[in-house]
DNA sequence: GTGAAAGCGCTAACAA
DNA sequence: TTGTTAGCGCTTTCAC
C-alpha cells in the first residue's frame, strides 16, 4: 500500500495525497475529505523510510540505561518517557549492562537510526566520545554523573547537600560521634557525600576522626565488613553510609555484635531504596528525585531538539540542572519523634 | 556524508561503493581496499532510511512492556534483549502502563517504524487486533497470558502445576487444612492456580471447603483482608496465595491476630518477588522463570522472522511454549528442615 | 569488474 | 487548488 495507489483510488496526484498528509490546509475540503476517507479505508500508513529520507527527524529519542533491572534507573527512564510521550516522541530504551563497549555500540545504533536526540544515564563514555556524538549533530543530555560532566547538558543530584543535611540530622538527634562508610563507586558522588559529611561536622565544630571515616565496597557485604571494623575499633554513636545497601550491611553487623539500632548505634543511609522502609528498624535515608531527573533531562533534551533552527543546541553553553534530595527520617537514626516517617 | 562523496573520493561510481558495502566479493580486491579505507577515514555510515527503502527489514524488534517499574517484567525484557543483541537486533522497549489505548498506539508506532517483529508482554490487546497486526505482516509473540492466547505464538508459565506442587508441599508438611486466597487478576492465571490447588487437595483425598477458598484483591491489602476474614471464620492450618503480595498481607493479618507463621498458620506465596526472602519468616513461594520467558519468547520471534522466506511465520500453526516453575521452600510453610532455602 | 540508470515511497518547489 | 517532477541516498539490474 503506497501513496500512488491512494492517489489512483482517489483520482488525484500523489502530491495531493502528500498534501493532505502534511499540509491539509492547502487542499480543498472536498478533495481532502475524499482522500482522508480512502486513507482510512485502505488503512494506509506513509512509509517511514521514505518520510525519513525527506524530513530529517524521526520523532524518536534514544535513552541509554546502565542496568535495566535497577528500579532506580527505570524510574528515571519513566520520567523521560512520560515527557517524550507527551511530546509525541517514542523512546528507544537501551540497556548497556554497565559495559562501555556495549554502550558505545548502542549509541552508534541510535545515531545510525537517526534519533533526534540522546539521553545518557550515568554514562561510562569518555568526554571525547560524547563530544563526537554532539558534533555529529545529535543533541545529548547526561543524567547522573559518573565523571566530570561540566561540558555537557546535564541533570544531577546534589549529593553534597543531601549528605550534609542527613548528617546534621544525626547531630541534632544528639549523636556526639558520627562515622561514615562511603562506597568507593560511583566515585564522584561518594566524594561529594564525604565532603557533605565533613562540612556538617565542621559546621558544628565537631572533630573529624580518621578511624570514623572508612571507604568500603558499595554493597551490603561492604557495609557489614566496614561496620564490623568500626565496632571492633570502638564505634561512633551514629554511622552515615553513602548508600542504603551499605547501611543494611552495617545494621546487620551492629545486630551481630549484640548492639541495637538506633539505641547503641544509629544508622542513616542514602537512596531511599524500596527495602529501606521494610527493614527493622526502618532506615533513615535520603530520597533521590529519580522521576524528576528523568523529566528534567527529557525537557532539556527537547529544548535542544526544538531549539532555534540550525544550531539545535550545538555550540550553546551547556545547561546544568541540579536537583535537591529529601530527608526520610525513620527510626534507625534515633530521632525521638520519628517525624517524617511518611510510609 | 553520502555514498556519492565516497564514490567521488575513490574515483569510482556509487554502484561500486554500494557493492563493497553489500557484496564485497564482487569487487576487485584493490578497488575494494581503497574504498574501504576511504569509508573508514571519512567515517561514512550508509543512510538508514535509504537502506530501509530498499531492503525491507530494520533489524529492530518491538517489545511492549505493561509496566516498566515492575522488576519481573524487566527481567523478561532482559531475556528478550539478551537474545536480540546476540542476533544483532536492537530492541524498541515500550512502556504501556497497562493502558490499552497506549498499548495500541505503541504497536502502531512499531508498525510504522517497520520493526521486524513484535513481542507483547501480558498484552491487554484483543485477539482481533493482534490478528490484524499479524496480517499486516508483523510476526507477533505473546509472553505471559492475560486471556486466551491459543491462536498466537506464545510463551507462558504453567501456573497450574506450580500451584499444585506448592500445595502438595504444604500437605506434605503435615497441614491438614489448607486455604487459598486467589487474586482476581490476572484472571486466567488465578483460575489456573485455583485449579492447581484443587487438584492437589483432590489428589490427596482432602475435602474442598468453600470457606477456605476466597477471591481477594491482588494486593497486600487484599491479602490482609482475606486472611483476616478466614481467621475470624476459623482458619485453616495453611494458606496458599496466588501472589507474594497477597501472602505478605496474609502474614501481617496472622501476626496481628496474635498467631504465628508458620506454627499456627503456614503461608505460601507465588512469584518469588525480591521481598520474599527478606520478610520474617522468609516466604515459601514459587519462582517464575522470567528471564527464560524472555529468552524463549525472543527465540520464537526470530524463528518467525527468519522463517522460510515468504511466509515469515504467517499462516503457520502457532507455537506454544510452556515453562515450568520452581519451588522455593523457606520457613513460612513450616517445613521441618527448610531445605531449598537457597538464598 | 565496473558504470549508468531505474526505482524504492515520499516531499516540496515550481508550474499551471 | 492541483499536477508535474526533481530530488532524498541507496541498491540492483543490465550493459559494457
Amino acid at each position: 500500500m503506497n501513496i500512488k495507489q491512494i492517489a489512483k483510488a482517489a483520482g488525484v496526484s500523489v502530491a495531493t495525497v502528500s498534501r493532505v498528509l502534511n499540509h491539509p490546509e492547502n487542499v480543498a475540503p472536498k478533495t481532502r475529505e475524499k482522500i482522508e476517507n480512502i486513507i482510512k479505508e485502505l488503512d494506509y500508513k506513509p512509509n517511514w523510510f521514505a518520510q525519513g529520507l525527506n524530513f530529517n527527524r524521526t520523532k524518536t529519542i534514544g535513552l541509554v540505561i546502565p542496568h535495566i533491572l535497577n528500579p532506580a534507573y527505570m524510574e528515571i527512564a519513566k520520567g523521560v518517557e512520560d515527557v517524550a510521550q507527551q511530546k509525541g516522541y517514542i523512546t528507544f530504551m537501551c540497556n548497556v549492562e554497565k559495559d562501555i563497549k556495549q554502550e558505545k555500540s548502542y549509541v552508534e545504533q541510535l545515531m545510525t537510526r537517526r534519533v533526534d536526540g540522546i539521553i545518557l544515564m550515568f554514562s561510562s563514555l569518555d568526554e571525547q566520545y560524547i563530544k563526537s556524538v554532539e558534533k555529529a549533530g545529535f543533541p545529548v543530555v547526561l543524567i547522573g554523573e559518573n565523571k566530570d560532566i561540566s561540558e555537557f547538558n546535564s541533570v544531577k543530584v546534589d549529593c553534597l547537600i543531601g549528605a550534609e543535611s542527613i548528617v546534621n540530622q544525626l547531630i541534632e538527634n544528639g549523636h556526639k560521634t558520627i562515622g561514615i562508610l562511603y562506597g568507593s563507586e560511583p566515585e564522584i558522588e561518594a566524594l561529594e557525600m564525604l565532603e557533605g559529611y565533613k562540612r556538617a561536622l565542621r559546621g558544628k565544630g565537631m572533630p573529624l576522626k580518621e578511624e570514623y571515616i572508612k571507604s568500603v565496597d558499595n554493597t551490603i557485604e561492604g557495609g557489614y565488613l566496614g561496620a564490623r571494623k568500626m565496632i571492633n575499633e570502638g564505634p561512633p554513636k551514629a554511622i552515615f553510609t553513602t548508600s542504603d545497601e551499605i547501611a543494611y550491611g552495617a545494621m546487620d553487623a551492629i545486630k551481630d555484635s549484640e548492639l541495637r539500632v538506633p539505641e547503641d548505634i544509629a544508622v542513616a543511609g542514602f537512596g531511599n531504596t524500596r527495602m529501606s522502609n521494610l527493614v527493622e528498624p526502618k532506615l533513615t535515608t535520603v530520597e533521590l528525585p529519580f522521576h524528576k531527573m528523568g523529566i528534567y533531562g527529557a525537557r532539556l533534551l527537547f529544548d535542544l531538539i526544538e531549539g532555534d533552527g540550525d544550531e539545535k543546541g550545538r555550540n550553546k553553553e551547556p545547561t546544568h540542572i541540579t536537583l535537591q534530595t529529601k530527608l526520610k527520617i525513620r527510626r534507625s537514626c534515633g530521632h525521638k519523634e520519628r517525624i517524617g516517617e511518611m510510609f
